[in-house]
DNA sequence: TCTTTTCTTTTTGTATACAAAATTGCGACA
DNA sequence: TGTCGCAATTTTGTATACAAAAAGAAAAGA
């Protein structure tokens, strides 16, 4: 086989191992892997059509993430938490979230204002026609878009690591149209106050949108 | 040569990568790698001896995480930070650290007011003989015994990513002794405020601390 | 002398081979 | 029937080989 840092149709120009990096990524993000699933190398290896160097590198830094971990005794696995670790990781999320509401309602430009409205458009528009995961990926990048508003990509890296990393989780709770117009509910709320640049009420209605979600994605789990 | 997973001495375990892995990361903290330095695979594979395998795979895990970066065209670097970037890293390393501050004084046990107490006194020791490499892992351990007080492994594997990130700049304003004096007395302001177990104080207290610590690092760098 | 082109060397990414552990399955023996 | 031990298989970690790409150096032309 070639090398794979070839010229692609889509102008991309990852290596292999960013592709399988990347597909093992978004399989997880969208629960298609299921947290506790082993990876088996040679597995993933035929399944990409390469060889087990760059399925390794790919599991290597999923699992330095925190994604994937390395099980006890053989293999590599999907993360999965009990509730115990579960509330640990969402107290940790809360408090990126809120300091990045935080930061943000502080720094607040008529870009990052239009980037929020312009993601939770779409979520509205996901939730009404009652599609799941249409709604995921707005969803996501409505807070990507928050995070962006800090104006600090560290802190937005932090976020986004913590949505990845508990994403299959709440991704359970998204079952019914409702559901998804409740969180798109929930969104217009936080908005408002992040868009009121006072950033004490920007983080607790932030704390009070995760503690929300917290508690949907527990009872789902 | 044989498979390195091989019984030491020392009684590790860990695969070559591992140690390769470890070894970088703490010639990175003690300053010894230089933000900026371009780490050369071939080379760090002959001074370890092993092959270029592990190397990459160590090489691949710390770029995952921030530790080194890929430059744009060739080779794999010490990831080097300007004034700005240092000041939004700073800025996320605040919020984290002012969030294990707060969690940490409402959840402190007798064990863990005896292991921040204790790495406080190793601290001051090292600052009184004025040992610099002594003080640097004595301050690693008081920060991390705080981490650790929060019962939260996650919000505390996040803080020690930052400190790792941030160690090669930190190191540099502690020159003489009086540096490592007048931290260890800044410490001490922060274990009273932390052991007060009122949260709004414990977080400003390290608010005031990390702001100290940025605004001297700043001019060392 | 400066630019452009071509050749050489280095570097990077991947494939494959192999040896050491660990796991599993099987059979012997109690 | 249970369990202990041993061989077969799988899995993991590392070494090595190789090909593509990039960087660097040297040579040719203006």
């Amino acid at each position: 086989m070639l090398k794979s840092a070839t010229n692609r149709a889509d102008g991309q120009r990852h290596s292999m191992a960013q592709r399988i990096e990347r597909a093992l990524l978004d399989e997880i993000g969208t629960g298609d892997l299921r947290p506790g699933q082993r990876l088996d190398e040679v597995g993933l290896a035929r399944r990409f059509g390469a060889s087990r160097t760059p399925v390794r590198e790919a599991l290597s830094r999923l699992t330095a993430q925190g994604i994937l971990v390395q099980g006890e005794r053989r293999g590599v696995f999907v993360a999965e938490y009990s509730r115990e670790e579960l509330s640990q990781i969402f107290e940790a999320m809360h408090e990126i979230e809120a300091a990045c509401a935080r930061i943000a309602s502080q720094r607040l430009t008529l870009l990052s204002r239009s980037e929020i409205e312009a993601a939770q458009v779409a979520c509205v528009a996901a939730a009404e026609i009652g599609d799941r995961s249409q709604y995921l990926r707005a969803n996501e990048s409505f807070h990507l878009a928050i995070y962006r508003a800090t104006g600090n990509p560290y802190i937005a890296e932090i976020a986004s690591e913590f949505r990845r990393r508990t994403g299959p989780f709440r991704a359970k709770k998204f079952e019914t149209r409702d559901d998804l117009l409740a969180s798109a509910r929930s969104h217009a709320e936080l908005i408002n106050d992040i868009f009121s640049e006072d950033s004490a009420t920007a983080s607790r209605s932030m704390r009070s949108h995760m503690t929300a979600s917290f508690l949907e994605t527990l009872r789902a789990n």
